[in-house]
Order: C-alpha cells, then sequence, then structure tokens
RNA sequence: GCGGGUGUAGCUCAGGGGUAGAGCGCAACCUUGCCAAGGUUGAAGUCGUGGGUUCGAAUCCCAUCACCCGCUCCA
C-alpha cells in the first residue's frame, strides 16, 4: 500500500470515529456516491460556507446573493445544452472491454471481418455469437482471425486453453467506410454507443402523470442556471450596474458513472458559485482578477499554497462555451485534483435563455446608450471538495514523548482557527471539585454566545487535550486551583486567570478570564 | 463499466464448520495539581446483506451491496 493511501485511509478512519462524515445509509449497507457529514464535519463545512459567503457577498458591494430551486424546469436546462448535450455516448470494447467514449472516436475505413462464432472439438463446445473485426489497409488479414479467436477463448470454460485451438465458423468479410463501430486500438467491435445522461430526472405532481413529459423535471447540475434564468429580476430589483455578481452556495447532483475517492466525486455535492457580470470586453481581464482573488482565498482558509496548483485549460479542452477557463488543483493523497473552475463564459448563458425563452436578458448601458447581453465569468468552487482539502491539509501525525519517556503519536487536526469545528475546549483540572467545575461552568457561559465551545471535564486533563487535537480545536481552557485562587500552594497573582494552551505548540500561557473572550474571539475570526 | 483487494465491537485487527476475541476508545465510580497515568465496574457485534450446502454456517459455495487500488470516465 502506497504511503498516501494509507494515510487517506487513517483520515477515512478518523473522520468517521471522531463524527466528521459518515457513509450515507450506513446500516442498509450505504449508498454509492453519498456521504453525511456528523457533528464536526457540519460544523467546519457550515464555516468554510459562512466564510466563504461573508468574503464573496456580505463585504463587496458588487455581489448579491440567492437560493434556486434544486427541482428545475426542464426547459431551463433544454436551453443550457444540458438535455441534449449533458451525457456522455458511450462504448465498450468486447475484446480489451476498454470503455470508449463513441463521439472521440475517428472514423476509420477498412475491411470488416466479420464471425459467427466459434468450436473447440476435443471439449464439445460452441458458442454461436457475432463478433467482428476491421482491418485497415496495411495490416495483415490474418489479424482478424487472431483477434477473434481471442474474443471467444474468452467463453470457454478452461482458461489456459489456448486461442489457437478454436475453429471459427461463419466468417464474412464486407467492407467498411468511415465506421466508429470498432476500436481503433485493436479493431475489436464496439457494443452499441450508450447514452449516459449525467441528469437525475424525475416527475412532478401525482403519480398518474408519469409518463407525461411535460411533468419531467431535472434535480439540477449545476447551481449555475438557476442565476442566469434569475439575472433580470435580480438586476431589476438589487440597482446594481455592471460589472456586478450573484452568488449562490447550494446543492447540484450528477448521476457519476463512478463516484470515487471519499467524498471528492459524490452523486450529491454541494456548490459555491459567482456568475459574475461584465461588458464584453473586461471578461478576460476579469478572469485573470478571480483566479488570483480566489487563489487568495485558499490561502485564507489554510490550505497550503504550495499545494495548490493553477491549469490553463488549453483549447479543445474547455466546455464548448468557455473563452478562457483555470481550473485550480490541490494535492490530495490520491492525487492532483479540481477544486474549483473559474472560467469565462462569455453571453453563452444569456444568450441561449433570451433565445429560447423570448424574454429580453439584455442589459441597457447608460452611460453608454447601448444595449448588449453581458458577459459572464464563473468562479464555481466544491464546497465538499474544499471541506476534504481542509481536512486532508490538517491532517498531522506528530511523534511525542510522554511522561515516561516514551516515543508516541499525537494525532492532531490543524485546522485553520477560522475553519475550526470547535473553537475551545474548556476543562475543569479536576472534575471532584465542584468549585472548579462551577468556575468551569462559568467560563463556558461566557464563551458559548460568540463561539463553539465544548465542555469536558472526563479523565486526565493530558487526555482531555489530546481529545480535542483528534477535532482539531485550536484552543483549550482550564480552570485549577489559581484560577479560584483557593488551594494550598496558590499563586495569589494568578488569581483570575486560566490556562490557555494552543493546540499546534501544545504551548500554554495564562489569559485573565476577563481578557479570555476578546483574546479569543481575535484568535479565530 | 472492466480487473484486483477488503468487509468480524465506535476504531485498528486476530480468529475460524459446533456458546464471539484482543488492544484502543466509550460510559459510571474511585484516584489524579496541566499533555492519551492507575484501579474497579459496565455497555456494545444476528461476523456487510440475501440465498444455497450442512444435523449445524460468522467460517464453505453463489449472488448482491459498499469501500479501497489500477484502468476507464470526469461538468
Amino acid at each position: 500500500m502506497s504511503q498516501d493511501t494509507e494515510r487517506m485511509e487513517k483520515i477515512v478512519s478518523l473522520c468517521k470515529r471522531r463524527g466528521f462524515i459518515f457513509q450515507s445509509a450506513e446500516v442498509y449497507g450505504g449508498m454509492n456516491g453519498c456521504w453525511d457529514y456528523g457533528p464536526l464535519g457540519v460544523e467546519l463545512k457550515r464555516n468554510l460556507k459562512d466564510y466563504w459567503w461573508r468574503r464573496n457577498v456580505l463585504e463587496r458591494e458588487d455581489i448579491v446573493g440567492m437560493d434556486g430551486s434544486i427541482l428545475t424546469h426542464q426547459a431551463v436546462l433544454t436551453a443550457s445544452g444540458h438535455v441534449g448535450g449533458f451525457s456522455d455516448p458511450m462504448c465498450d470494447c468486447l475484446l480489451s472491454k476498454a470503455r470508449l467514449r463513441a463521439d472521440t472516436i475517428e472514423p476509420q475505413s477498412g475491411t470488416a471481418y466479420r464471425y459467427s462464432g466459434a468450436r473447440h472439438e476435443e471439449t464439445n463446445w460452441s458458442l454461436d455469437r457475432e463478433f467482428a473485426v476491421l482491418v485497415v489497409p496495411g495490416q495483415d488479414g490474418n489479424k482478424a482471425r487472431k483477434t477473434a479467436r481471442q474474443f471467444y477463448a474468452d467463453f470457454h470454460p478452461d482458461k489456459s486453453m489456448s486461442p489457437k485451438a478454436l475453429e471459427l465458423v461463419g466468417e464474412e468479410t464486407t467492407e467498411e467506410e468511415g465506421t466508429t463501430r470498432f476500436n481503433p486500438e485493436n479493431g475489436s467491435l464496439l457494443t452499441e454507443p450508450r447514452e449516459f445522461n449525467l441528469m437525475f430526472k424525475t416527475q412532478v405532481g401525482a403519480s398518474s402523470a408519469e409518463d407525461d413529459p411535460n411533468a419531467v423535471a431535472y434535480l439540477r447540475p449545476e447551481t449555475a442556471q438557476t442565476i442566469f434564468v434569475q439575472f433580470k429580476n435580480i438586476l431589476d430589483t438589487s440597482r446594481q450596474k455592471l460589472p456586478f455578481g450573484i452568488a449562490q452556495i447550494g446543492k447540484a447532483f450528477r448521476n457519476e458513472i463512478n463516484p470515487r475517492n471519499y467524498t471528492f466525486r459524490s452523486r450529491e455535492f454541494e456548490q459555491m458559485e459567482i456568475e459574475y457580470f461584465c461588458r464584453p470586453e473586461d471578461g478576460l481581464r476579469l478572469t485573470e482578477e478571480w483566479l488570483q482573488a480566489r487563489l487568495d482565498f485558499y490561502a485564507e482558509i489554510g490550505l497550503d499554497p504550495e499545494k495548490l496548483h493553477v491549469l490553463d485549460v488549453p483549447d479543445g479542452e474547455r466546455a464548448h462555451y468557455s473563452k478562457k477557463t483555470y481550473d485550480i488543483e490541490y494535492d490530495f493523497p490520491f492525487g492532483q485534483q479540481e477544486l474549483e473552475g473559474v472560467a469565462y463564459r462569455t453571453d453563452y448563458d444569456l444568450s441561449k435563455h433570451q433565445e429560447h425563452s423570448g424574454k429580453p436578458m439584455e442589459y441597457f448601458d447608460e452611460a453608454a446608450k447601448e444595449k448588449f447581453i453581458a458577459h459572464v465569468v464563473e468562479p464555481s468552487a466544491g464546497a465538499d471538495r474544499t471541506v476534504l482539502a481542509l481536512i486532508c491539509e490538517a491532517y498531522d501525525e506528530e511523534s511525542v514523548t510522554n511522561e515516561k519517556g516514551k516515543e508516541e503519536t499525537r494525532v492532531v487536526m490543524r485546522f485553520h482557527p477560522r475553519m475550526a469545528p470547535i473553537k475551545c475546549g474548556v476543562f475543569p483540572l479536576l472534575k471532584n471539585r465542584p468549585e472548579l467545575v462551577q468556575k468551569a461552568r462559568e467560563v463556558v457561559s461566557l464563551l458559548r454566545p460568540h463561539m463553539n465551545v465544548f465542555y469536558d471535564e472526563t479523565g486526565a486533563i493530558g487526555r482531555r487535550y489530546r481529545r480535542q487535537d483528534e477535532a482539531g480545536t485550536p484552543f483549550g481552557v482550564t480552570i485549577d486551583f489559581d484560577t479560584l485562587g483557593e488551594g494550598e500552594d496558590v499563586d495569589e497573582s494568578l488569581t483570575g486567570t486560566v490556562t490557555l494552551r494552543e493546540r499546534d505548540s501544545m504551548a500554554q500561557e495564562r489569559v485573565g478570564i476577563d481578557d479570555l473572550l476578546g483574546v479569543l474571539l481575535k484568535k479565530t475570526e
């Protein structure tokens, strides 16, 4: 097992053990590509979404928010091209089982050799099944027989049998001109192309309307389209002028063929998207500006800039509507993978909706006295992916020497304090001293209205610190006899102060209870 | 979708055709003056799910689901 696989497994295990992430419907065996957030996970995700909203909506005058419905009118997605185009026709190679996208296969011409079956005399085995091989000009015609024997040999119960022992039946030679029905790699026939529409389709209304095509609706495959179709309403009500943006955080759904990598590629996921509308001539410049703004954001939430990579998506690999796209990728333990796309979508979406709905989507520029369709730059981030990046970034194992001089491993989630699910743990040094417990409760009451705090009186103080290390709590506060100014050998200068323990360094300092809230708010803002 | 692997307590795992195991964790109590201390007690698993074989299946067989790895795919 590779080191990164091992690391990922430890992260998955900790996420379950501590209540960050659970498998969806686990008691029923789980559901492929779906995950639930537990008590700590939901706080982490909420902190991320709140911070994103604060930076992009609350702190900016040029961006307003919205929250669109998940169930989406089919006309919206027809106009956007998702109904017709958001699907991939796929074929499988009958010989190698490789899966190919039908629309990317180069047409080939040549001679197709068709077979109707094979038999093996010695084992009295035979198979009636059509197969074909394309031989392109310049290739040896014997290749077809060889390939066909390999294909049929796979069906023989004795796997060690040589394909040469098979006798082919019913060969027929046909000319093929410009076909995409064969695998360019080996000439083998492919299965019929199958459509894989990545959208979840559903029925709206009473079940009697099940076969009514007008009752079809989709779960939105991206939040973006709900923004575009409300562009005019928001423009008319928000008194915004170009350039301005509309932001949305919400769920989207894609029926992924192959969910993978923990929560990274899920069938249900949450997006944090901005559609930033502008004059056509500003599109490319704003794309650059947004790329930088988004990179800054990831640094602000504690992702290591060294692990972030910008991919300038080349011509031919971008979506057809995009003139420029940057992918922001992060070094996950399972590889470098996309967190966010910053795409210049031009006026494609608004134009399409104007065309299909018949409603004007234009913007009138008072200063220039001209009417045009706004262009748009879209920074589109995956919330669940970013949560996973935060978790992967935070996970750390540290070797420490315990009281007995023995080496042991300390597992610490080094979340940025601003993202941490719990900001501060509060502990009475001993739980069997009512005066310590009472004081600790007072400190909890002081802090709780302002931040997520966690009270713990169970076990030795060291254990309680380590428990919070695994939850990623950046600060711990301990109430002791010095705090109370009572007991043996108390230092009276420390009366009214508590120990503030810092997660990453394990360093401790004394802080007055009166100053505690201010200190913690500053450290976690 | 293809190929390989895994599935037993919250976690990490051992075991294995005849009464379900360990370590850690968790809960309660005692002890404990700042980094996973000690003691006592306790809760917790129809061995992923469904079939089959068998007197008997957690164990063998088949199917299925989920997760991991490699391909493939990826807005």
